[in-house]
DNA sequence: CATAGTGTACTATATATCTAGTGCACTAAG
DNA sequence: CTTAGTGCACTAGATATATAGTACACTATG
């Protein structure tokens, strides 16, 4: 096992991980990212895989690549800055979705999040 | 297109659309389900993909099956109440958790709840 | 130039998912 | 008995995902 969830594809997994490090300030604007071979070790996927990570990043424009050199996190700062804040959005809107099919209002969901793992 | 995910099984994704009808009390403790057929043109999915749903919701013991008649709620109630408790959890501490790896604290997240979508 | 590290491209294989189509056994109703 | 509707069991094929392995071009460094 490497700790992956089935039944979401694990490129799209470690690409979430890396935004999370870009959200985070983990990785700047223009820090070098692990290269593919490190990635592959790192996350235990094939190098293949670690390389279609930042394959689909770069289409996403979140990074950018050096031949011979490796792969970049983007020199655009407003980019970098606004992962947060687009995850963040993205998670909360997906919560509220999921709970609201299931028959919960706002209040009821604020409290169980409030009550959660203390 | 049929509105599902890309990423996810398409019969993972139906299968949480009927936990939901039964967390909402749309499908009761020995009502009858839609055949498989009939699951398959309700969704724009397979006939074998609807049989795979109940396959599945079967093993875990979310409904069972009378040969030549069709497939019914389980009779448990215990079951089917504790649904949306269960779902409401699962979805929760999984927010959580996505946003805390962003860096976001509770009172933040109740924040964004509130503000989300009004 | 030689070397190591990098991205990239390619073939091949395995697995899961999804679709397509057919057929059969069981059940209730006419 | 006949019929329609049901679950179920097959075979077959398409696609996406993931792994495995090899090879090559580019870059910086010595």
């Amino acid at each position: 096992m490497n700790g992956f969830d089935s039944g979401m594809p694990i490129y799209i997994q470690v690409i979430n991980k890396l935004k999370e490090q870009m959200a985070l300030g983990v990785l700047k604007p223009g820090d070098k990212m692990p290269s593919s071979r490190e990635l592959a070790i790192e996350y235990s996927i094939n190098p293949n895989t670690a390389a279609r990570v930042y394959r689909e990043m770069e289409l996403m424009e979140l990074c950018y690549t050096k031949r011979g050199l490796g792969t970049f996190v983007t020199e655009d700062k407003e980019t970098v800055n606004s992962i947060k804040e687009k995850m963040a959005k993205e998670y909360t809107e997906q919560f509220i979705f999921s709970m609201k099919s299931l028959g919960y209002e706002k209040n009821e969901m604020i409290k169980l999040i409030g009550s959660e793992g203390n």
